[in-house]
DNA sequence: ATGAAAGCGCTAACAC
DNA sequence: GTGTTAGCGCTTTCAT
């Protein structure tokens, strides 16, 4: 059942039928109906394999994400998906997780699939392969837009968060509750927001005339079991921290989990800023003081970024000038686990 | 750059190209290796879509779930993207957001899109939409794979879990502990999951000879909100139950949600058993006994059955002689909440 | 307003 | 082993 069924039933040229299907206005409008008409009847449903081969372009879009268990992924996961509905387009999923080869693989098969643009968390800012192969893809005129992290000296767009302001100010909470021994976990620092955060950290702490002690400087990267690694060190120092700055959900739950095996409370051996939320932990007796940030809504500015770049492909081919960055913005929200203790 | 260009730079005809390109035996290894040679200059990359138009038949497959949010739907998402992936599938995803006409016009779109298979946890049992659509597509030679949730008088392969085993062990556990006034705040009933642990409930309930009270029994809708004033509904019985079985994650963190805001505590005020895992709350004072699954496993599974099908599809066109179900097994874990309180 | 025909990039049956 | 050629289903000039 093709476009020919269609065009010899009703009685017209298969271009005729193309014309309805596409809403084109050059057709007597006696002709149009007639030809819903035998659409209707038949279920024809046109092939979007064949016209995008046709016309050179496809509505799918691709997406790459590290570890699409981690909610902060799903969140933003969710935002991206809701708007690309919105505007039609369809998206392949993909998993990279963590790994920089599958990476790589994943954005050489991608070559294949007449993709019409590409949004994309990479695993590490450094990665040379990965960059190598976005500046490829955006030559070839499709669109990349980087997600939460970036790719270090590259001109693609993006959407990250204020992840430097964020931790600033998650820290100055901490300094403020009268802490003057904090420490951080930090994050993959090959990645924007490892980076940033950590920077945030160390600022707060020039401002206020803290020294910044090594010690109490360790690295969970972003992953559960390395924090639960970090926190053991740093809470077996022997002039321990009093607080602590985790870089992320999952840094977050590496860090409790220590504590809670070790019988540390919140509020009584150690105070506790962390950046992102985590919504199950309302419902129990830890309240954490957080750097949240508007995720599902990153989801969908990286997906309003792509439609843009659709759009101005247009009207100035081949043409890149700006390079779009998109900053949303963090906020804390204090509840309490920050309080000073001795 | 097509098969054309790289045939004329090699003096060979386009057919072997494709030959090459596709790893067909029949060529001369000297002209492999100069077809090769060229293709790795010229930094060839085949089109997949011209393929797939040209044999009829693609490599992407779709997966539509009611709400990617939710970490249950995440943690199956990655299974069965890991799996794809290993396969060498795209996986184009959907989100229905837990509306129904979401979902009939995504199914409507699928039809243009050449998808070789779908996974749909769909978002109702009942709805006829949904499984008229679904007939026509599997009618159309596209295997459909249903994941734990089902289709009422269908005829698709389906991945579940031991939802009535399940819900079944976990009430056994409350009763054990104690408890004859036990409450269930139910799941959507117009879903297997829904259906089946409450029957797993009702069922714990009569091998014990407890009676069966009306008012003990609550919907939650599979919905935090609809659980915490189910929960409401609950605790506010001048003769309450002793202990409550929930039916989902969600459902639960409705639950703790109401729990924690009245400042009732579990082990003194209340006892708990529930369906689903939560992660994040291991690490906090709240210890759930809980009715654990395999989750990611579901969706490899899923996959799995997809593939399987594929692999048939060829030995015995059209005919579908068996139906296969495939339920993965679920798993108490005893942490306490369970115990019996006055 | 409509139709004829070439072409998108690839595959596969057939011929040699 | 290799080439020729006719599609796959749709769009889009270019005529009329």
């Amino acid at each position: 059942m093709n476009i020919y069924d269609i065009a010899m039933e009703a009685g017209v040229s298969p271009a005729t039928v193309s014309r309805v299907v596409n809403g084109n206005k050059n057709v007597k409008d006696e002709t149009r109906k007639k030809v819903l008409k035998i659409i209707e009847e038949k279920k024809y449903v046109p092939n979007s394999l064949a016209r995008n081969l046709s016309v050179g372009d496809s509505q799918n879009i691709a997406f790459l994400a590290p570890d699409i268990e981690n909610p902060f992924f799903s969140k933003i996961f969710h935002g991206l998906l809701d708007t690309a509905n919105q505007y039609g387009y369809n998206v392949f999923m993909y998993g990279t997780n963590d790994d920089l080869l599958t990476e790589h693989r994943i954005l050489d098969e991608i070559k294949k699939e007449m993709i019409k643009g590409i949004v994309i968390i990479p695993i590490s800012d450094k990665d040379k392969g990965t960059a190598e192969r976005l500046e490829k893809i955006q030559k070839n005129q499709i669109p990349v837009v980087l997600l939460d992290r970036d790719i270090c000296q590259s001109d693609f767009d993006g959407v990250f968060s204020t992840d430097y302001e964020g931790a600033c100010e998650g820290v100055q909470c901490l300094i403020r509750a009268g802490h003057k021994k904090i420490a951080i976990i930090t994050g993959e620092l090959d990645t924007r927001p490892g980076r940033e955060r950590f920077r945030g950290y160390k600022k707060a702490l020039k401002d206020a005339d803290i020294k910044q002690r090594t010690e109490y400087i360790v690295n969970g990267m972003f992953k559960e079991a390395e924090s639960y690694d970090a926190c053991k060190r740093l809470m077996e120092i022997d002039d321990r921290p009093t607080a602590i700055f985790t870089s992320s959900n999952l840094t977050t739950l590496g860090c409790l989990k220590y504590l809670k095996k070790n019988n540390l409370k919140i509020g009584r051996d150690i105070s506790l800023v962390c950046f992102d939320e985590i919504r199950e932990l309302q419902y129990s007796d830890i309240c954490l003081t957080v750097v949240d940030r508007p995720i599902y809504e990153m989801g969908c500015a990286a997906l309003e970024l792509l439609e843009y770049n659709f759009l101005m492909e247009n009207k100035m081919k081949n043409e890149r000038i700006v390079k779009k960055t998109n900053l949303l913005k963090t906020k804390l929200i204090v509840r309490g686990s920050e309080k000073y203790v001795v």
